[in-house]
DNA sequence: ATTGGTAGTATTTTT
DNA sequence: TACTACCAAT
């Protein structure tokens, strides 16, 4: 029997729900209570006799397909809600990828680059082919590859940019590794080249739902249509144009805006309820975004009138900002006793949490940072993956090339570079190069010893690791262990702090290796993909830790806060200087919107007068989108005013103990 | 092969 | 200010 109730939805979310079959379109406002329609929807299929394994959705965060199994996981029998697929579009690839991908010509074990790996091997092939008067910008031809690949773009050699994204798009396939865009587009190839994989596919999956519609590329619209089988396709997709702000990453506002193009006669449904914020704060926000051209539209309303106005303040500068914040919120918590994780301070850019966190550390106030450099990013981690997968297939070029002399094993570049010129001529993998005897010939005797023992530590332990039952975890260990790693760690760090802390890192994968064999039996092999594509344990990691929120707007999207501050709302800032010359202003107030919109009972925004930027201070212009919040409820305010107001007594009595405590727990 | 110094550059980042 | 990429010295 299923916990599904619908009077626990309104009149709009009702119909989305129970929608029957064909394509349907919910254009969800921001706190709308979208997932929770998602799942309703699905419960509601289930109740009608779809069976639960012929439900796929759809989404595009790890952290979000987890959620959406968790709530599915609540509204039906553990056994129907387990046959249900959620997962992310990447995910999903690997899936389809992982059993066909030969019928590309790929191995069905191809290694996956994240950014990272990408970016090395951009780096590499920008050498390679490139000469010293047209160097390519790394990270713009990595940007340039990702927009080439979703749009099937056909690259001739004659520019340098064209040259560069062929001579990747080859290395990478010799070394039988697929980046994040590949993983679509071979996906979407497969399905698109081999009727008998498609239909294997689309006969299992009947309905599928998409979320976050707004933020789907070209290849992700190809890949639902693609899976949707009968006619009409049972395709529901949720989205918000208005929160669209992956568009220099690839996504397609369009294929939300001419939904009907793609998929004929759809319902369209509008949730404009909001759940989350005060009407003061969404009628700063629909005013804001009323000035789109280019949108579905939308009026988000609320039936609780009133609350706290807007405040708009302008400070003198940017240290003065993060003073002023994080006084108010010291001043909020005590006077209301409101929790620190009540509180978010949202920017525009990362470079802006440190004058935050100083400020914060300075009075002892918990925060988390969301965003920023991830755990996943960290060298020794990266390191510690690589090893791994060399031990799996030491045919992965890239992580070879990773670790080939990490910790210092004698084999420098020119030596690597030399291997690397061979592997490429003779079509043979970097190990097998290095390994040949012929190789070794070439090199030096120390070199080639070096090459030996190396190789051979590598071989040995590989057929230890392919051993049934064989302790992944402990092997690998071993490994870096012996081969000097973890001292070499220590060594390059500065203080015995960072040592600490890279070490942490490193244990931590191991770790987690270990968590992963017991309660999987997809060996490392699957434990590399999970922490490719998942980066699960480091949300989890960041979710734990209580606080003050400090966030990019980009990373705020889908979270709420009861308190919000939304800092730098300059010219230049939001819109970002970069925006307006590329003709994407209309981004940056989607950006604003959904900061606004985070927001549950009170919004602060303030603006500098000078901002220091690159270590100088420069003169700042308030956001133009100031202006267009303007209106009822919002509140300019002068920053001397509230900076020397008296402060109520029983606040002052509140304050001392505040501080008394915080002393205290020094 | 590895180290240290300096010069040039500078959003956002679900996978 | 801070990161990185490249070069020169050991």
């Amino acid at each position: 029997m299923s916990k599904f109730r619908l009077w626990d939805l309104n009149p709009e979310q009702q119909r989305a729900a129970t929608h029957e079959s064909g394509p349907l379109l919910i254009l969800a406002g921001a706190g709308t209570g979208k997932t929770r329609t998602i799942v309703a929807r699905i419960t509601w299929l289930v109740s009608q006799g779809v069976p639960p394994s012929g439900i796929l959705a759809v989404t595009f965060t790890n952290k979000a397909a987890r959620e959406m199994k968790e709530r599915i996981a609540g509204m039906l029998d553990s056994e129907k809600a387990s046959e249900i697929t959620a997962s992310t579009f990447h995910a999903l690839c690997v899936r389809i990828l992982r059993t066909d991908a030969d019928k590309l010509g790929y191995k069905n074990n191809f290694s996956i680059f994240d950014q990272g790996d990408q970016l090395g091997l951009i780096k590499k092939v920008i050498n390679r082919v490139t000469s010293h008067d047209e160097k390519v910008d790394p990270g713009l031809a990595q940007n340039m590859i990702s927009k080439g690949k979703n749009n099937g773009w056909n690259a001739n050699d004659e520019t340098a940019i064209g040259a560069v994204y062929n001579r990747y798009n080859r290395e990478l396939r010799a070394l039988n590794a697929m980046d994040f865009d590949d993983l679509l587009v071979q996906a979407v190839k497969l399905l698109d080249e081999h009727p008998g994989v498609r239909e294997k596919w689309r006969s299992r999956f009947r309905h599928m739902l998409v979320d976050e519609f707004q933020d789907t590329n070209n290849l992700q619209l190809r890949l639902v249509s693609l899976l949707a089988s009968d006619d009409p396709p049972n395709v529901c997709v949720v989205g918000d144009d208005d929160q669209s702000i992956y568009g220099w990453r690839g996504a397609e506002v369009s294929n939300i805006l001419e939904f009907e193009k793609h998929f004929r006669n759809p319902e369209i449904i509008r949730l404009e309820q909001n759940y989350r914020s005060t009407n003061t704060i969404l009628g700063a926000a629909n005013r804001l975004i009323k000035n789109n051209p280019r949108r579905r539209g939308k009026n988000l309303w609320s039936p609780q009138e009133g609350g706290d106005p807007v405040h708009v303040v302008c400070v003198p500068d940017d240290k003065k900002e993060a003073e002023f914040v994080v006084n108010e919120i010291g001043a909020l918590r005590t006077a209301n006793n409101i929790p620190w994780e009540h509180f978010a301070i949202a920017y525009r850019m990362n470079a802006q949490s440190r004058l935050l966190e100083e400020c914060l550390r300075r009075l002892r106030i918990p925060y988390r940072l969301v965003g920023g450099k991830s755990f996943f990013d960290r060298r020794e981690v990266k390191d510690v993956l690589a090893t791994m997968a060399c031990l799996i297939n030491p045919s992965d070029d890239v992580a070879l090339l990773r670790i080939i002399n990490t910790p210092p094993r004698g084999i420098g570049t020119t030596t690597v570079e030399l291997a690397l010129e061979h592997s490429a001529k003779a079509h043979k993998s970097l190990f097998e190069t290095l390994t040949a005897p012929e190789f070794r010939e070439q090199v030096s005797r120390k070199t080639a010893e070096a090459i030996r023992s190396f190789g051979d530590e590598l071989a040995s332990r590989r057929i230890r690791l392919l051993t049934p039952g064989a302790d992944a975890a402990h092997i690998v260990s071993q490994f870096l262990g012996e081969s000097g790693f973890f001292d070499d760690l220590k060594r390059s760090c500065k203080t015995p702090e960072e040592a600490l802390n890279r070490e942490g890192g490193a244990r931590e994968i191991l770790r987690a290796l270990t968590d992963h064999q017991k309660r999987s039996n997809s060996g490392l092999q699957g434990f590399l993909d999970e922490m490719m594509l998942d980066r699960e344990r480091d949300e989890d990691k960041k979710e734990e830790a209580k606080g003050v929120t400090l966030i990019t707007l980009h990373a705020a999207k889908g979270l709420e806060f009861p308190h919000v501050f939304l800092l730098g709302a300059e010219d230049g800032l939001i819109p970002h200087e970069r925006s307006k010359s590329e003709g994407t202003v209309d981004e940056e107030r989607r950006l604003f919107y959904v900061g606004i919109t985070r927001a549950m009972k009170s919004l602060t925004i303030t603006h500098c007068l000078h901002r220091t930027k690159f270590g100088t201070a420069m003169y700042c212009r308030p956001s133009p989108f100031l202006q267009e919040i303007e209106g009822e409820g919002v509140l300019v305010e002068s920053y001397e005013e509230i900076v020397n107001k008296p402060v109520a007594e029983q606040d002052i009595a509140a304050s001392f103990a505040s501080l008394r405590e915080m002393l205290a727990r020094d």
